[in-house]
DNA sequence: CCCTGATTCGC
DNA sequence: GCGAATCAGG
């Protein structure tokens, strides 16, 4: 299978929206994961979420974090999770433009975007220190301790969601949850609201599970045992 | 073990 | 450019 435009824009479409590789392997069909994967970097399409660097981008934007966030930070829900280093409370009122909290590496370009946050959002409080704040998981302002009012705009929702665009039919097998160990035993039709798979772990070597290749392969029996004669390889009537 | 994405490297 | 093999974390 080669990679035509049409291929591609599915990839693309699949990989934004967050879909596996494994996942955008199946539907495109004739390509494995990897091949996915590597196609993705390929168009440079930006990486998502990887289990193995999800610790690297966690510590950068832990450290992003822990620079914006000066002073106390707000007691209910920091933004990092598990910060590594302790982040010693930076003082009260460094200098303008606070260097990093940490003192490792200086890392020069390395964490581009994470969201500076806006000087001089809000009402400046009594002392003339730069206003610190930390970012949300969405890039928000955070509202800083002494704050009155929201800095800039009105908070964000408690939790940006996913947007999941969940079929009509919870917990059942889509088309999109289909892989090679999964399986795919049509159920319903295709059009139909509910139309599903099986979904049910397959026989190995076999797309469907034990239950549904009993339907999907009749064993070839000796004639006697054959119940009905054997029937017309076409032009009879269907049977069933 | 299974899953995941990232990277490498021969083709 | 492609993708299997490999790596490495969850």
């Amino acid at each position: 299978m080669s990679w035509t435009d049409e291929r591609i824009d599915t990839l693309k479409k699949m990989w934004d929206k967050g879909l596996t590789a494994t996942q955008i392997a199946e539907e495109l069909g004739g390509v494995s994961r990897n091949a996915v994967i590597g196609k993705a970097h390929r168009l440079g399409l930006q990486s998502r979420p990887s289990p193995v660097k999800q610790n690297e981008a966690k510590a950068a934007a832990a450290l992003v974090a822990l620079t914006a966030a000066a002073a106390a930070t707000p007691e209910p829900a920091p933004v990092p999770e598990e910060a590594a280093p302790p982040a010693p409370p930076p003082a009260p009122k460094p200098a303008p433009a606070p260097a990093p909290v940490v003192e490792a590496e200086p890392a020069p370009q390395d964490a581009p975007v994470a969201a500076a946050p806006a000087p001089a959002l809000g009402p400046r409080p009594a002392s003339d220190g730069p206003v610190l704040r930390s970012v949300g998981p969405g890039g928000f302002v955070r509202q800083n301790p002494g704050d009155q009012a929201p800095p800039s705009t009105p908070a964000p929702p408690r939790r940006l969601v996913p947007a999941k665009p969940s079929e009509a039919i919870a917990g059942k097998t889509s088309l999109l949850d289909l892989n090679d160990r999964i399986c795919k035993w049509p159920l319903g039709h295709p059009g139909e609201p509910d139309f599903h798979f099986c979904g049910d772990k397959v026989n190995p070597g076999f797309p469907y599970c034990v239950a549904h290749c009993g339907h999907a392969y009749q064993a070839q029996l000796p004639r006697r045992d054959r119940r009905p004669a054997p029937p017309l390889p076409f032009g009879g009537a269907a049977r069933r």
